[in-house]
RNA sequence: GGGCGAGUAGCUCAAUUGGAUAGAGCACCGGCCUUCUAAGCCGGGGGUUGUGGGUUCGAUUCCCGCCUCGCCUACCA
């Protein structure tokens, strides 16, 4: 459980307020009642009909009373006093509380506004890195789940009002780049300026060339294993920074660093900062966590075994184990440091424990403004923002890396920084896989044993995998079919602009609802057929009740924001109304009664439960939001932005808002979908997913 | 061998972290376009939650054993 799993808003709104409210008057009721602490969960029951709310606390003090639970659950139940916003409560089966919510309240408080986050109680910036893809080749769906798992944690994170640094690791000295460039000078035999050359030719697809390039490499190894030594060669030159293998080097990082950064910019991925390797070694990152690291006892110098001559962090910091093989070595026998040292050195720097900083430069800036930083070795003059010192630091990292992450943390640890490394957190996520049928799609062989199981590993090394760009156009190209049969975007002069640019929007919203509709810790068997599917649990499915809402609006002639004044205009001044003044206007039949009454008839009766259900599962929003984050997992919120698309789909076919012939009622249809489109609109903007005005 | 994770409907996945009759989507079968767009809606069949025990009011969830699968276990990154 991260640093954030604690609440961080000082005002929260409706279901998530509710909640929290109950659990805390049932929790101090228990205290003073029976002498008991504990902590109430409070959860929706299993069925509608019983209740909006359950509480289950009976259950667990009919042991330590000596009472049974439905005894225990009556007496609370007679004895503690009412709670704002909960308007009756019930026993049932064994001793179950169910409670009902007070509709009208809840639905004044929905209406009423937007979410209102404070800035959380000083818990510093959050530093989240993410994609870090070697900068060799193509970015590959892989990738994609990386970036795209980051990109959405991020939002949401900012939505929660956090202070938010994005890090995009650059491993720019390491042997991927090194293969590629073996490739280039030894077997394909380009000098740098040539290499150049195609790196800046629009025609020449250099990420997809490298992508080639560096499979035919690994497999040159294969066959010529003697090649290793240029592999060698090349990795020396590109440490010492001098001379042609190194200049190649260069000019291939920096190539393929900026083809992925427009990749991500096309599914909305954007980044504050490209941390580089090249700078953690030439300014001597590592040489200074090596003298922490030694100083502190945190490794040691091996004298004899298989690790002689190495210095190593013993497995007893980072394992259960005591057994020596586990010990990691952190710097070779030959005196180089590996990854994960100098990952300890970057992770020190994160949380500004290094004593040393980067300089930056401009690399990019994004179409909206913002600047990306790149680090550099030396000042350059511009005024950089002061990266790094976070405070909790979350690492985008597929769990195969779990190990190392674990020796990292251990790193901080052994240096003392307790705190640091618990607030170093692996954001962990499984892999994608390719599934057998789109292997074949592919071209790619298979073993028979391969074709038997359910998904199969992309090896990048072999070339083996479906590249971020060429899934991106191929999802383009088949929402622009559909858009073109719909004729959607007109005919007019700017329709081919208008239907390029929903195609697109479609495109990116079913591929990152693909990627964060499973939970981290599951395997995506990555299917073409599935991908390319816009119907049913996609992101599209939740774009379409957008467009639907939107056209109700265009049809009738009117806009949410007119619908929801229309409707306080009616029954009140609903505005600047918090939830708990709501219920407490309501009670004094003050001037919002008119509106609470109102609503109690509306949300209220057996004909209007699927539209209360609408409104209930419309309010969860910041419920939703803390629980992605006390969870690092955005999943969550993709399901709930689906089932609120699948309920709203449900009342557009039951209820005919425009030929509604009761015109009190045509608003408060009409208020219904505002607020539906609201949330929908908010909580695919956090899943990075766009709204189109049409489909 | 050790570590981590997974095993739920034919397939792909959920299950609010121990709650009430285990849910979605896809696929399949049957209905619904003169209506605010059918990228949609309604209905149907589909389950011994890998397996054997244990913990308790209650287990897909926690503990132990076993079976199967994946990943990790480099002086690669």
């Amino acid at each position: 459980m991260g640093p954030l799993a604690s609440g961080c808003y000082t005002r929260l709104l409706v279901f998530h307020h509710i909640e929290q409210r109950i659990a805390q008057s049932v929790a101090a009721y228990l205290k003073i009642r029976y002498g008991i602490e504990t902590e109430v969960v409070v959860e929706p029951p299993k069925e509608p009909r019983f209740g909006e709310l359950g509480v289950t606390s009976a259950f667990g003090l009919a042991r330590q009373l000596r009472k049974a639970p439905r005894v225990i659950a009556a007496e609370i139940l007679s004895e503690m006093p009412p709670i704002e916003g909960v308007a009756s409560a019930e026993i049932a089966g064994n001793g179950y509380i169910n409670l009902r919510l007070d509709r009208a309240a809840y639905g004044a408080a929905l209406l009423a506004g937007d979410l209102q986050t404070a800035a959380p109680a000083s818990t510093g910036k959050i530093i989240v890195e993410h994609t870090n893809i070697n900068p060799n080749k193509a970015a590959h769906i892989g990738h994609v789940r990386n970036a795209v798992l980051g990109d959405t944690f991020v939002r949401m994170l900012r939505a929660a009002g956090h202070e938010v640094e994005v890090q995009n690791y650059i491993d720019n000295t390491g042997v991927q780049v090194a293969d590629v460039v073996v490739g280039f000078h030894h077997l394909e035999h380009k000098t740098s300026e040539q290499v150049a050359g195609m790196a800046a030719d629009p025609a020449c697809r250099f990420d997809y060339l490298c992508w080639d390039l560096y499979a035919r490499t690994s497999s040159y190894y294969k066959d010529n294993p003697e090649a290793l030594e240029w592999r060698k060669q090349a990795l020396h030159a590109i440490e010492a920074g001098v001379g042609e293998l190194a200049e190649l080097a260069h000019i291939v990082a920096d190539a393929i660093v900026s083809c992925h950064i427009k990749t991500m910019l096309r599914m909305g991925i954007e980044y504050d900062v490209l941390p580089r390797e090249s700078e953690i070694l030439h300014l001597q990152f590592w040489a200074t966590a090596f003298e922490l690291l030694k100083e502190r006892k945190g490794i040691y110098l091996e004298a004899e075994g298989k690790n002689a001559g190495c210095w190593v962090m013993p497995g007893s910091a980072f394992s259960d184990s005591t057994d020596e093989d586990t010990n990691k070595v952190i710097v070779r026998s030959n005196g180089t440091v590996t990854y994960v040292g100098k990952d300890i050195a970057y992770q020190l720097w994160k949380f500004g424990l290094l004593g040393k900083d980067f300089h930056y430069r401009p690399w990019t800036s994004y179409p909206d403004g913002r600047v990306l930083w790149v680090s550099t070795d030396r000042p350059s003059g511009g005024a950089a923002p002061k990266f790094g010192r976070g405070s909790s630091v979350y690492n985008v990292i597929d769990s195969r890396q779990s190990y190392l992450q674990d020796v990292v943390a251990a790193g901080l640890r052994a240096l003392g920084f307790l705190e640091q490394a618990g607030h170093s957190i692996h954001f962990s996520y499984e892999m994608v896989a390719l599934t057998p049928r789109t292997c074949v799609e592919l071209g790619i062989q298979l073993s028979e044993e391969d074709q038997k199981r359910s998904y199969v590993e992309v090896a990048g090394r072999k070339g083996v995998g479906v590249k971020a760009d060429d899934l991106i156009d191929k999802l383009i190209a088949a929402t622009r079919a559909e858009v073109d049969a719909r004729q959607t975007g007109g005919t007019g002069e700017n329709a081919e602009a208008e239907r390029q640019k929903i195609a697109r929007q479609i495109a990116i919203g079913a591929l990152r609802y693909f990627m964060l509709k499973v939970t981290r810790n599951s395997v995506i068997a990555f299917d073409f057929k599935d991908a390319l599917s816009f119907e049913g649990e996609t992101g599209p499915y939740i774009q379409y009740a957008v467009v639907r809402i939107r056209n109700i609006f265009r049809k009738g002639d009117t806009t949410p924001d007119e619908a929801l004044t229309d409707f306080a205009q009616q029954f009140g001044d609903l505005k600047g109304h918090d939830f708990s003044r709501a219920a407490e206007m309501a009670k004094d039949e003050g001037a919002l009664a008119p509106v609470v009454s109102n609503l109690a008839s509306y949300l209220s009766g057996e004909a209007n439960e699927d539209i209360w259900s609408l409104w209930l599962r419309a309010g969860r929003f910041s419920q939703v939001l803390e629980q992605c984050i006390s969870t690092s997992e955005p999943a969550h919120l993709a399901k709930h932005a689906f089932q609120l698309a699948q309920e709203f789909a449900n009342f557009y076919h039951r209820h005919h808002i425009l030929t509604e012939e009761d015109p009190a009622r045509k608003t408060f249809l009409l208020a219904t979908a505002a607020v539906t489109l609201r949330e929908l609109v908010r909580a695919l903007a956090l899943l990075g997913i766009e709204s189109p005005e049409a489909m």
